[in-house]
DNA sequence: ATAGAACCTATAGTTACTATAGGTTCAAGG
DNA sequence: CCTTGAACCTATAGTAACTATAGGTTCTAT
């Protein structure tokens, strides 16, 4: 196998990630060691790249790095099933979902303070906005 | 002004709050360093606890602490709009949205995904979800 | 007086990065 | 070959908003 070779940099580059980040990942397992120059530099190839990308976008879906090392793990050892990824994807899209929900109760809230505060050149001890966060029970609380 | 005390506990009761939390917020200067008793300890009263409802559903609503500090700001210094309360909250409201926005972007993908894992007793390597992290572009990222 | 709960301050940990500091390596140009 | 500046290295600290822990003191009820 004679794969291209790459600097950290240019790993980085490639998948949208800062050098930092790649050294964090390897420290906590996500990314192996790789091979290294013999001035100590990081030396990586095209199966680092393609697993970085996984772990981005893996993240960008919300996947806690504790998740993805499970997904990872699926990946690297065998006898694991689809139906495994299934859950832990399903089970993602259940906590995406509960965090729209809230959100969207977030915007109902605010929308609703901003809606009462129709004039704003009222001094502040007159703002409803002030009023509902000091004395009402604030939806989303 | 003759008011009920309340001690730390107490009032972290009635803001549904944790005690660290009200220390961390007296140390952020969020919350005003309270009279203490002879021994050392805080003695709260209703201004507190209407401050602190106040910071708390200004954080459920996820305003940060800084622009809990403006808001607060506001309030305790004269010569303020409740313009400038609004024009916060409707940037709030921006921010929301925006995130709302992003969430059902990564749920699109995520059921994509899973609509496409039709069965689960296949091996990993068989994976679409799988095989859509590793190479193709997930939208959210 | 005793015991246990609640309080205190100080510090570290959580999550997922990100920034900084001080030093080394690498590559390009003269 | 030498120089320079970019990129690399490791180690540590910082970010945001809390939260936990440790060791000691105060308070209250019995």
């Amino acid at each position: 196998m004679n794969y291209e070779k790459y600097s950290i940099g240019q790993l980085a580059k490639k998948t949208a990630c800062k050098v930092e980040t790649v050294h964090y990942y390897e420290k906590i397992g996500l990314m192996p060691e790789p091979p290294r120059t013999d001035g100590g530099h990081r030396v990586y190839a095209l199966p680092h790249v393609k697993r970085l990308n996984f772990i981005r976008r893996s993240r960008a879906l919300g996947f806690r790095i504790e998740q993805i090392k499970e997904l990872l793990k699926f990946i690297d050892e065998p006898n694991h099933y689809c139906g495994e990824v299934k859950a832990m994807a399903m089970q993602q899209a259940s906590v995406v979902q509960e965090k729209i929900d809230d959100l969207q109760r977030l915007q109902s809230a605010l929308n609703e303070m901003i809606i009462q505060c129709s004039s704003g050149n009222k001094q502040v001890d007159d703002c409803p906005i002030i009023d509902a966060l000091y004395t009402e029970k604030v939806v989303g609380q």
